[in-house]
DNA sequence: GTTTGGTATTCTGTATACCAAATACCGGCG
DNA sequence: CGCCGGTATTTGGTATACAGAATACCAAAC
């Protein structure tokens, strides 16, 4: 009898406690606004322990996680925080996503096939016609898929990677600025023009637009934003 | 009588037990020619513990650390071993590290002061006049802390952060491709061309070049190097 | 009333104990 | 002689216990 091959996904998942905890906290993590008000959010070890039902030692590791991701900031003999980034430390984010996204464009000019890039146009096939103003909320979301779709289709890992913890941190930001004014319409008109420069296979241009694009974007917050601090 | 102030700094120092077993196990990572033979670093913890006299669970922080910054790969039930990287992965971080050292060069070039980028060319005061070949060794030292330099003089910790792991990863990679040819002489007038460049503060120019000079260390890898896998 | 010193409590950091899973070894059976 | 199954040992994952440090609170003295 020839051994059938069930294809069966392993029961384990390869998810330990402590990487379910690890994103448990995450995702609990940025949907607080930490910038809303001044007190400080304190992650109680004990407290997560019973409420999560786990001890205390895989919230330990998840948390060291968070502190290296950037999430929390732990005090020694003090505790983990919710780290409250700095307007400096913002900008320094965009400015990371700047220089990789834009080597995400370069590298899909290189590598990714018409079809893959032909996905991204479809993506705002929606707004094209009516005003994005009407549906902002709706605009908010693609224009994420959107950054985030350049990140995949670079077929880079190591970009992707590096990439969706910034995402995770401009989320809070990204609300707060992308329905501001007329920063939506400017948006989706570099978007097409950066889709054209990807189709044209122009790496210079498509790295310099990506580029330019979310480096407007760190002007805007240098400028605009002073909810900070 | 008033009250003296003695500016005196915290004793704290902030470096407890895992961190410090962090930068000793990391130290010891790098150190080891994970390529040089087939056979796989196990890190055991017991056995780790043992030899650095202190409990598991601080050791067991500093490997999660460790696998979070891609040094340590563990493996659910069966232990952590020393990451061996695929080349792939070896072309992604090359890829990523253009990308930021590239981001860092248009910085300097907009914030950095004249005397900052002088300090540039001061460091291959040695290696202008005679040969570089003749001081292979001395060379890689100073070839890593030119690029090491970039970054610092880009004022932004994170680029600075992101790309200090970078860097250890590919001290092993650096150790056995920049001795091969006549790669160091193309290296030290890529280097002279990328801080005329800054000097000249030309954004668009010292970007090109510092990302096409580190691309192409990841083309030569990608057609030298066949000693990973 | 304010400030200072001491004590108590709380919580992190570290150590240890326990459990479950995986592998290795060994013996029996085909 | 080889394969299969079971048991034992190893080892990582989890929980708990203990100690030291930091803060908070209270009391006493100025």
């Amino acid at each position: 009898m020839a051994t059938v091959s069930l294809s069966l996904n392993p029961v384990d998942g390869g998810l330990v406690l402590k990487d379910r905890i690890y994103e448990e906290l995450k995702q609990a993590i940025v949907s607080v606004d930490v910038y809303a008000d001044a007190e400080e959010y304190r992650l109680d070890e004990r407290q997560l322990s019973e409420d999560l039902g786990v001890s205390r030692t895989p919230i330990r590791e998840a948390l060291c996680r968070l502190e290296i991701d950037g999430f929390v900031r732990t005090i020694p003999r003090r505790g983990a925080f919710v780290a409250r980034k700095s307007k400096k430390e913002i900008l320094e984010m965009i400015t990371v996503w700047a220089a990789l996204e834009s080597m995400a464009a370069r590298l899909i000019t290189e590598q990714a096939s018409d079809e893959e890039i032909a996905t991204l146009r479809e993506m705002f096939a929606t707004f094209d016609e009516s005003g994005v103003q009407a549906k902002i909320d709706e605009y908010s979301e693609t224009n994420i898929r959107f950054h985030q779709a350049l990140l995949n289709l670079s077929h880079c890992e190591l970009l992707k990677k590096m990439t969706d913890n910034l995402f995770l941190h401009m989320r809070s930001i990204r609300m707060r600025t992308i329905s501001e004014n007329d920063r939506a319409d400017r948006s989706i008109i570099d978007h097409m023009h950066i889709i054209e420069a990807l189709e044209a296979r122009d790496s210079e241009l498509a790295e310099r637009l990506t580029r330019q694009h979310t480096l407007d974007l760190a002007a805007h917050v240098e400028k605009n934003v002073d909810w900070l601090d």
